[in-house]
DNA sequence: TTGAAAGATTAACATAGAATTAACATACAC
DNA sequence: GTGTATGTTAATTCTATGTTAATCTTTCAA
């Protein structure tokens, strides 16, 4: 489902039937408290906002969009009327996830839909991991080495998620600490201990954690297995 | 800098003016082969590719850049000839960061250029340095020189850093010292023997860390060294 | 309520490599 | 040449992390 906010009732009927041949399914809105009436009932896939708009304008609606978190991954695409607005919007950048200016091809328009649908997913979606012989699908809660599937403690389990969700960059023993521990922690061998027992229960995966001395650890990227 | 590569001298010339007016350092090619002899020295902040090439399309080397883990990160932009192209672009979806449609207009292409940069800078805080043989990811801890990857101890890391923060300028010792030290250090041969330290460990790379007597150290810039 | 178990934490020690220092060498400015 | 700043090397000290086992905690079934 898509939401279209959009006062002009022209250009509205164009773009759901433009959407609505490619297979979107599209609400349209004339006015924004509709909008949100809806939104608290269905969430949509997409957002395209209209930037002039009456009551309130589609800066605002993005902006409220983004500060909540219920719905700030719901993508957002701007309907830009000039040039000069279409500056202005990408460069208050309040999140935006595409932005296209008036007047636009039909051809242009479903592309950048579908693209924006399309990266969404795949960032969703980017909850499997799977770095060499280690398979991990936290939805499912599901590590496995190999085909071999493993068990493993609730710390030990968020430690290897903190580390995969910045793979092949390096944590640092603070945010680790902060992540799995949460707030202050007094430095001890807690956090070298659990390491361990995860490259042990790791097996042959072990050797994907890191040790970067003086900074944290860090798992897959860059260096030889 | 931003490097586009287009073989239409009248667009390149267009989109080159354009974005110089902004104040955007443009380096056009009209064939791939230039395109990438260049990327070997410099690393842009942002590449703009037409589709339609010779030699390569444009989708080849968007797939290249972004399957190479020293380049992925570089934004992309296509500039795609026909509404069908587009769609086509988008459609496979190779991870470039906008799509723009010729014909475009010069404020269209200026507010998506800036937007692709805001993003690039905002999700990547910290730098990439690259100079001649020497490649450092901080986020990653990746040191590399002649794309061999390096192992640097903690305060030669450190080191490293902040000499890189200062690219071409001289950071003079008491600098140094407090940065990778901390306050207040007694004046030995520390500083001395973790340069030498490094300078062996870079290898060749090691003769960008020039000595400026009575002052400190610098790297990269003008070297006659 | 009690008592296994499993898990988390701490204590205690080990150890590889880093950092530092000392001692001397060299380069360069004056 | 003299003196000062930096380079070089090796010996010494130190520190971060690894490791193991003991001790606390929590959970949960009997």
């Amino acid at each position: 489902m898509i939401y279209l906010v959009e006062d002009d009732d022209n250009i509205r009927k164009l773009v759901k039937y433009a959407l609505a041949k490619e297979g979107f399914e599209v609400t349209g809105f004339s006015v924004p408290t509709e909008f949100w009436e809806h939104m608290r009932t269905v969430m949509p896939q997409l957002v395209i906002l209209d930037i002039m708009l009456p009551e309130e304008d589609g800066l605002s609606i993005l902006k409220r969009l983004k500060e909540n978190n219920k719905t700030e991954q719901i993508p957002v695409m701007m309907l830009t009327a000039k040039d000069s607005e279409f500056d202005k919007v990408t460069g208050l950048d309040m999140g935006a996830d595409d932005y296209i200016a008036k007047p636009f091809g039909t051809m242009e328009l479903i592309s950048r839909v579908r693209a924006v649908i399309r990266r969404y997913d795949k960032t969703r979606s980017k909850n499997i991991f799977q770095i060499g012989e280690l398979y991990v699908e936290p939805a499912k809660h599901i590590i496995s080495v190999s085909g071999q599937e493993i068990e493993l403690s609730y710390k030990e389990y968020l430690l290897l998620i903190v580390l995969l969700e910045a793979e092949g960059s390096v944590v640092d023993r603070n945010t680790l600490l902060t992540r799995v521990w949460g707030e202050y922690y007094t430095e001890s061998r807690t956090l070298d201990v659990h390491i361990r027992k995860l490259r042990v229960k790791l097996g042959e995966a072990g050797s994907l954690i890191q040790t970067v001395k003086g900074i944290g650890y860090k798992i897959g990227g860059g260096s030889y297995a």
